[in-house]
DNA sequence: CTCCTGACTCCGA
DNA sequence: CTCGGAGCCAGGA
């Protein structure tokens, strides 16, 4: 368990319901920008054991990125029940219901104790 | 050790 | 806007 993947796991974890994160923001937040696919790759690994929001995560055009329909209907229809929106394409307003925690906002929060409404439990244990 | 693969992204056409 | 290709990185064969 290297600390990128418990960072992924806790801010993946942080997703408030309701709201969505792509691959690529988890990566980012993680501090791994390009580390897209290892979020994906955790998510398969962690998602049981540390019951993960997996729904929550999808691709950067807004779409659901699994392959068996049978996950992805499920997928939708998790979201669909917490409130986000799908067009008839398929896919989520990014701008409205993804969620970002700022790259070194978690640290601020932490000392100031002031954060965004709905934020306050995802804080970053300090790594690194 | 190398090769292949993926619930991804970015960027150019 | 959509489409295709190259880049990406860690696991597993």
């Amino acid at each position: 368990m290297t600390p990128f993947t418990r960072k992924v796991i806790l801010i993946i974890q942080s997703i408030p319901e309701g709201s969505v994160m792509t691959y690529g923001g988890v990566a980012r937040a993680a501090g791994s920008p390009r580390a897209a696919r290892q979020v994906v790759r955790i998510l398969h690994s962690m998602s049981r054991k540390y019951r993960l929001p997996w729904h929550r995560v999808i691709n950067a055009k807004g779409m659901i990125s699994l392959t068996e329909d049978e996950s992805a209907s499920l997928q939708q229809l998790y979201l669909a029940g917490e409130g986000v929106v799908f067009d008839e394409r398929g896919m989520v307003d990014l701008e409205r219901y993804q969620y970002v925690p700022g790259p070194e906002l978690e640290l601020e929060s932490e000392l100031t104790g002031d954060f965004g409404a709905g934020a306050e439990d995802h804080l970053l244990p300090p790594l690194e």
